[in-house]
DNA sequence: TATTGTTATACTCTATAACTATA
DNA sequence: TATAGTTATAGAGTATAACAATA
């Protein structure tokens, strides 16, 4: 802001701020391309969406089932979405609302027979187009690019160090 | 499918496929988190959407402006959406509909003075947050995560090798 | 006839807020 | 009073298809 020349600093840290802005919007092509071959083929070859998909996959992992606030708080999305997605597979019953003994307020949501077996077609359908569209990276890139990623996961950020 | 024994190779194979589904999951919550915290701020600070945010950034490096049709290509929607985003955008003043001069069907949309600034602030905030995000990663570590997804950025996937 | 762009419609996902029933 | 879940509403983004104007 001052009217000071750059310094080599400087010019390196704008530098590395663009590399960062370029690596964003790589990463998020990268992952766009595939979360929308994965939606568009679960469309078409299931009748699901994404949402519904994935809530089925948290339901699978918990046999004994899980509130409406458990899913709202996994799915990260609030409680009305969740009755309304709920609705729509009970309808087509691959969920149950099953009362939850202790508290009347409350239930236990779990996949139904039907629905298990759905999932788990789903699901492995699911997991080769996962590997087929991972394919062009080497196992051992996969590796790689999942130890990175660790560092992203979280979301607690180091804060970014001032340039001297 | 048959029923001879598991191999090495197909429990590698199994294991690897494993593996990917880690690999994907990691990388669509990382991504998503990154997304969800860049839309949450664009609206709470320039009450902007992330769509409209993109199609300004299309038009700020093409001065000459884009028609509805190169901007419905590169932002990978259908020309009802975009109609719908200018429509917005021209709304307030941000871009504006220039007429084509030998193709009376089509026009130029580019930005307004007003939008370049606005873009203009935007843009930095956008690039700052992003610096702040991608964080974690020190340099080095950001270069590496690059090169790895040029690979994936194509989608030109290398057939999955049938385990022998 | 083909192309550019618009309009109309419908669907999904999303958040917010008011509401009911139970704790 | 607080909590679990529902309902109602509104808004954004998306696709599809029919349409008008121009090439």
């Amino acid at each position: 802001m001052s009217g000071r020349p750059d310094t080599d600093m400087e010019v390196r840290a704008h530098a590395d701020h663009h590399a960062s802005l370029r690596l964003w919007l790589r990463l998020l092509s990268a992952t766009t391309r595939i979360e929308d071959t994965i939606r568009q083929r679960l469309r078409e070859q299931f009748g699901i969406t994404l949402p519904r998909f994935d809530l089925m996959a948290q339901l699978e992992r918990e046999p004994k089932g899980l509130s409406m606030g458990e899913l709202s708080r996994r799915m990260m999305v609030t409680g009305g979405n969740v009755t309304s997605i709920v609705d729509q597979l009970e309808k087509e019953q691959l969920v149950q609302r099953q009362p939850q003994p202790g508290d009347r307020r409350a239930y236990a949501v779990h996949l139904t027979p039907a629905g298990r077996e759905a999932f788990s077609s789903m699901a492995i359908a699911h997991e080769s187009w996962i590997v087929e569209l991972l394919s062009p990276l080497a196992t051992q890139q996969q590796e790689q690019l999942f130890q990175l990623l660790a560092t992203l996961k979280t979301g607690k950020a180091s804060s970014v160090k001032p340039v001297q």
